[in-house]
DNA sequence: CATATGTCCTGAGAGC
DNA sequence: TGCTCTCAGGACATAT
């Protein structure tokens, strides 16, 4: 799974690439869904060949790629997507693959289940979406006032609410946990009913919490599918505090065990000792 | 408008 | 052993 931590990690790997000039775009060896590649092969390496990488950049959970000629590719890798400069981990599940002029070789798209989609945009038309408010603000720069203001009018459980990537850009379901866990907040509790000083608790807790997990280079869970663009695992995972760590004292309080909940369809793991 | 649910996908693991 | 079933959760479409 990728979230903010996991994007970013694979965006400082893939800086190495800026400046390069595409040679060719393939998309071998497997079929992909007709949603996953938007315009199809032969247009996207039609518009893209030949153009040089500008800039990587992240946008929530999305790596954003700005190439010559006004045009932007727009990355989600959703659960098991990556972007490489490596070799994939298999072959099976390459989607796309752009060969470069010079080095490094190549840029990869690897997406084991096949949710991810890979969007090109004409430059206005990203820029337009980007100042749309189909996205919040990204989820680093955050603070108790930002969160308050996105969320805290919402009859929505928290950690429902912080899933939200239009309401804040970059958490998903296994950071959310640990945010809430280190501000002792209960996951269950309704945005409406938090004050002020909770919030700012919230977001302290969540800003550590996420570059804490860069600096760790994201986290690599049991099925080992996330890793770096040179095909490395993260770290982060030692240092999960409740995440799927159901029956395990918590690291807290030691007063309790870490539960699991389902909240909104989703696994939800707090203690219910110390966060209320 | 806000919120809730269904859908896509593959591989791991359970149970028989 | 090998089959069927369930589950994991990103974002979006559809329903309430």
């Amino acid at each position: 799974m990728l979230e903010l931590p996991e994007v970013e990690t694979m965006r400082r790997g893939l800086l190495p690439a800026c400046g390069q000039r595409v040679k060719r775009v393939l998309a071998p060896p497997c079929e992909c869904r007709p949603i996953l590649i938007r315009p199809h092969l032969d247009q996207l390496a039609a518009a893209l060949e030949r153009q040089s990488l500008l800039q990587v950049n992240r946008v929530g959970k999305r790596i954003v790629l700005e190439f010559s000629g006004q045009k932007t590719l727009v990355i989600e890798p959703r659960m098991t997507g990556l972007v490489l400069l490596a070799d994939p981990p298999d072959l099976d599940h390459l989607r796309l693959r752009f060969e470069f002029t010079g080095q490094p070789r190549q840029l990869l798209f690897w997406d084991r289940r096949g949710l991810g989609t890979v969007t090109l945009y004409p430059n206005e038309e990203w820029q337009a979406l980007l100042a749309s408010s189909k996205w919040g603000p990204d989820a680093l720069g955050t603070d108790g006032k930002l969160l308050q203001a996105r969320l805290g009018s919402s009859r929505r459980a928290v950690k429902v609410a912080l899933l939200d990537q239009a309401a804040l850009a970059g958490v998903g379901n296994l950071y959310a946990a640990e945010a809430l866990h280190a501000a002792k907040l209960d996951p269950r509790r309704p945005c409406n009913a938090i004050k002020p000083r909770e919030w700012s608790r919230l977001a302290e807790a969540l800003v550590a919490i996420l570059h804490e997990a860069i600096r760790y280079e994201g986290s690599t869970l049991n099925d080992g599918t996330y890793r770096n663009a040179l095909n490395q695992a993260g770290n982060y995972q030692n240092h999960h505090r409740v995440y799927d760590r159901a029956g395990a004292p918590c690291l807290n309080c030691n007063r309790g065990q870490i539960v699991r909940i389902v909240q909104a369809q989703r696994a939800t793991f707090y203690c219910p000792g110390c966060q209320k």
